[in-house]
DNA sequence: TGTACATCAGTGAACGCGCGTTCACTGATGTAC
DNA sequence: TGTACATCAGTGAACGCGCGTTCACTGATGTAC
């Protein structure tokens, strides 16, 4: 990303490398319609295959496994938050840094996806994602991984040890609580849009303070 | 549990129902041990069954998957967690309720688990949750089912609707979140007792106040 | 205490299914001269 | 610009595997009288 916008416009692909590309957005995106269309586990990869009209052979080729492709977009989109953090400025707190990061991460999340498939079509699976068992299960697990990338990021910024100190792991979790709650909430709300999510993001990080403390009710 | 300690003592099970129970837990066990012995994946249904001496299809009567066995003794104590939640007093704030509950469960998880398994099988169980990627999606997934209860719970005991106030769940996101750095920490640390956890789990509970605020060189 | 019947845990064997792998092969694209 | 060779994406078909299901059946336990 940075490289292609910093660096001599890259050399232009070659033709197989621009037909593999087309190869693997196609079996994507048809593995995206499938999913969203039937549920994940109805779709057999050998459907997969035949939709995009290649041998099933081909799909294994492009992607470990079914899973892989389930997630290949989401993948994305956790690539563009990371960098997202990493250009944050030093004097922000580490929280503070999460919280921009995330929101900024949002609001140019569009760009990022449509490079490979509609938004729409990222928005629709990130639905059934919260909405089939498996797939949720798998997606915490992920969440977990990117959440451990995040402790380190934050580690390195403040300059303390990830291993002695456990300040980024924790409010690194922390974090992670609320995004949880965001994406659950949108997920089984009516408005499905990227706006909807950026403002419940938004909202919850404001609210997590206030649920820390004391009794609710004198709200 | 409360039933069968203040009610009158029940009517001993029939021989059949005593059978049934024998016949679960030697099936139990027998999974526990093969998966931590060998690996989950690694091990078949067909092979618990044969070590338990019964046929493929009892396993499957009394577990409706290989999975379930897998959480069986941790849903056992999920529930043993949440009894000891509704047990505290209504004056506590609620992350002070869910604090203590955590900690007196673990106190007092050893007896729970045993009635049906070793609580050493238990536990090395867990440290086998969280380090085979399939079971560990499926424990996290497991979890946020957890805390959608225990933020019910929690909205009950302060009188606000979870349904229009973000703060039940909010705060049982971040408690979870401490949770699973905890679980994390103590399942790649060295010492793999049920006192080291619960250690963890207090200190853990204590930094996370000043893992949210300001920078932390300053520390 | 005994008999007749009902219930239900457990059996054994066969099967369907979809994921992911293996193999030897074809033909398009890339590269060197 | 053309030729010879190398690389490598894609093929097709067959297979192994383990989970979970289905079926008709047996025999132990429970219950009613």
């Amino acid at each position: 990303m940075d490289t292609a916008e910093i660096a001599r416009p890259a050399p232009r692909p070659g033709l197989r490398e621009r037909k593999k590309r087309r190869t693997r957005d196609t079996l994507l995106r048809t593995a995206l319609e499938l999913f969203t269309t039937q549920g994940y586990e109805r779709t057999t990869v050998d459907e997969i295959a035949e939709a995009a009209e290649v041998s099933q052979r081909t799909f294994f080729r492009y992607f470990p496994g079914k899973e892989e492709a389930a997630f290949a977009v989401q993948a994305l989109a956790e690539e563009h938050f990371l960098a997202a953090l990493r250009s944050r400025p030093p004097h922000e707190a580490p929280m503070e840094a999460l919280r921009r990061a995330v929101l900024e991460g949002w609001d140019t999340l569009r760009e990022a996806v449509e490079s490979v498939v509609p938004v729409e079509l990222y928005l629709r699976m990130y639905r059934l994602i919260e909405s089939t068992p498996v797939l949720l299960a798998a997606h915490l697990r992920r969440s977990a991984e990117i959440e451990e990338r995040l402790a380190r990021l934050l580690a390195e910024r403040e300059g303390v040890d990830v291993a002695t100190d456990p300040r980024p792991r924790l409010a690194v979790a922390v974090f992670g609580g609320v995004m949880r709650v965001t994406e659950r909430q949108w997920s089984t709300g009516e408005d499905f849009s990227l706006a909807a999510i950026r403002t419940l993001t938004a909202a919850y990080l404001d609210q997590v303070g206030p649920a820390l403390t004391g009794h609710w009710r004198a709200d």
